[in-house]
DNA sequence: AGACAAAATGATTGCGCTGTCATTTCCTGT
DNA sequence: ACAGGAAATGACAGCGCAATCATTTTGTCT
């Protein structure tokens, strides 16, 4: 026996708007997903009854009897760094006044997490999932290769993404930094980096390939530390870095905040920059432009990335296979400024 | 006439573990959301045939037929500013390990934009509401009352919370911010703030009534703009600033951002911080206390507030009316370093 | 050992929506 | 005006789980 007073409390259904608009369920239903199928008199009466009764439809039910969700996955690893959250604006930018929404998944530098987390979006069925690396454990690349819904891998352009990915070559994009602060006339270059991730890891392996190549490399100046990246730490790197190999002309660093903790770590040594330093930053987040000197960085696409990965999603979800280009290099851009400028 | 084929891509429900493991789908339910009233031997019996059957739970159904959700929505005006990024980080670190996860919506800044967040969060009978501010609409107001579940509202201390709240007084950390500068010996102080949303109001106007009262008041020194606050933006303020009033010898700026902008644009302009200019920040952010100098800040306790709204949130959730200290005062304090110190 | 309470388990039903397919209504051309 | 086809609408069942309440099993006390 169940209970059949429907209190008034209870918010309306579908059902109560097809009475009051005097239609059938289902007319409601598709009134709200799918207008063009529905008679304009239809529709009116039933906008006009939802508008009376303030009907919300539940996204439950609804992900129940479709099988699917309006949820879109977005895992990163961290939400603290200034990359992600630049993805993350372009996303939100790209869904504002769709039916999706996104929910985030941090896995904070973690493949095994990462895992749980792909596992755990999985089962909600998403309409689609973007994931911020290449790197996943082989049961997590297995779990994308069989998803149900499109996925986009963001961040890197590198063979054997599961589907489809926005990303720019993370590597050349090292070697030009480091190409730069060469034609600047540095001989004595060191790198700085932290939060030795995967991704870290091979930007840095790119590093040592170019400096060797050109005949400028040399392990002390090459520092690193599994700790989080901050200003703090960029400055303690530079310090360790000069202590190790005082003659040191020049650092490529990792990303921003080690750049600018690097710069404000020679204006406190009174090491002239780019006189006697030259600092070469990367992702080139808002901040490096405006530092004194301003920094020179390699300025990577991370709001595009955002954008185009949900663009492309959204366009895969709605037409399924309609993605011909699965796979989008959007480049970087050396922004030389102050901080290498020695000539 | 349905499908009665339950093809092998189906994945399995709770009646299959059930049938696996010879107990009823009841017993299963319980295992997995109450395994304190189920028997040892069920259980064993249940968690075995789910791993054999690598069973997941369907939220959606959950979802409704519990008509409540894990989902824990997460209110911000704005993804890019570091404010909101330390809160995320506090609200991830407490719903880590629990049942639930977060749901960000971003208003940027829009307060209609916030009540049709809020709508929409609502109809999605989330498990709980975090938001971030006391300025909704009457309508959005009107929802946060009536609504089904927790509300925290966080990072200000005021009269007229919807229900719980968690931050602290606004006004009289800018106070203390003024105060510290009137104390350094600074007598012409100016205000530089971006992005006047009502709190950036509320703010403005205690350092306009400290600087009245102690006699420093002059509005010439009071530099706003609409737009975003970013470090470019701090340079820009204090050049508007120094250009209609020459003999400032002090900025409070209401946050980091801009608080660098200005002690890069003085640098730039050859100003001696502290010793011509002072500069107190607002926030205090990782970086700022690694400028050189290194900056003076009203620091406010953003990660805290985020774990502590998530950690009373889920209490009044798994136990409701179980908080009694519903309104926490979570304090800020004054860091005082070089950018301020000119004796 | 028997009585009783407490703990554990199960059968049934419905949450609110959408997929499927049948039926009705509308429109077009001759 | 009427056939034929397209467009619009509806009836019905079921998605996978949890609430409810009834029933069975277990444990405890005298």
């Amino acid at each position: 026996m169940a209970r059949k007073t429907k209190t008034s409390s209870d918010r309306p259904t579908l059902v109560d708007v097809a009475r009051e608009a005097g239609v059938s369920a289902i007319t409601v239903s598709r009134t709200i997903r799918s207008p063009g199928i529905v008679s304009d008199k239809a529709r009116r009466k039933v906008e006009e009854a939802i508008r009376r009764l303030g009907y919300t439809p539940d996204p439950a039910a609804s992900a129940l009897a479709s099988r699917s969700t309006s949820t879109i996955g977005l895992l990163v690893p961290s939400l603290t760094n200034n990359v992600f959250s630049d993805v993350l604006r372009g996303v939100y930018e790209g869904v504002q006044g769709t039916r999706y929404f996104v929910q985030i998944g941090n896995y904070r530098y973690s493949a095994l997490e990462e895992e749980g987390l792909i596992r755990n979006f999985l089962s909600q069925r998403p309409a689609g999932l973007i994931v911020s690396s290449m790197d996943q454990t082989p049961t997590g690349r297995r779990l994308l290769e069989t998803a149900p819904c499109p996925v986009v891998q963001i961040m890197e352009i590198a063979e054997g993404a599961v589907d489809m990915s926005v990303g720019f070559d993370q590597l050349a994009a090292v070697r030009a930094g480091a190409q730069h602060l060469q034609e600047c006339g540095y001989r004595r270059p060191g790198f700085l980096s932290a939060r030795m991730d995967p991704r870290a890891q091979r930007r840095l392996a790119a590093f040592r390939e170019f400096a060797e190549g050109a005949g400028m490399l040399d392990d002390r100046r090459i520092i690193t530390t599994p700790q989080p990246s901050s200003v703090g730490m960029g400055g303690h790197l530079l310090e360790q870095l000069l202590s190790q190999a005082p003659d040191t002309d020049a650092v490529m660093c990792n990303n921003d905040d080690l750049a600018v903790g690097a710069l404000m770590e020679a204006l406190r040594r009174h090491i002239a920059v780019p006189g006697q330093l030259g600092i070469c930053s990367y992702n080139d987040i808002e901040m490096a432009r405006h530092m004194v000197p301003a920094l020179t960085a390699v300025a990577t696409p991370r709001r595009e990335i955002g954008s185009r990965a949900i663009a492309m999603l959204l366009a895969e979800i709605d037409n399924p296979g309609s993605v011909t280009e699965r796979r989008v290099d959007l480049g970087f851009e050396m922004m030389i400024r102050e901080s290498t400028s020695r000539r």
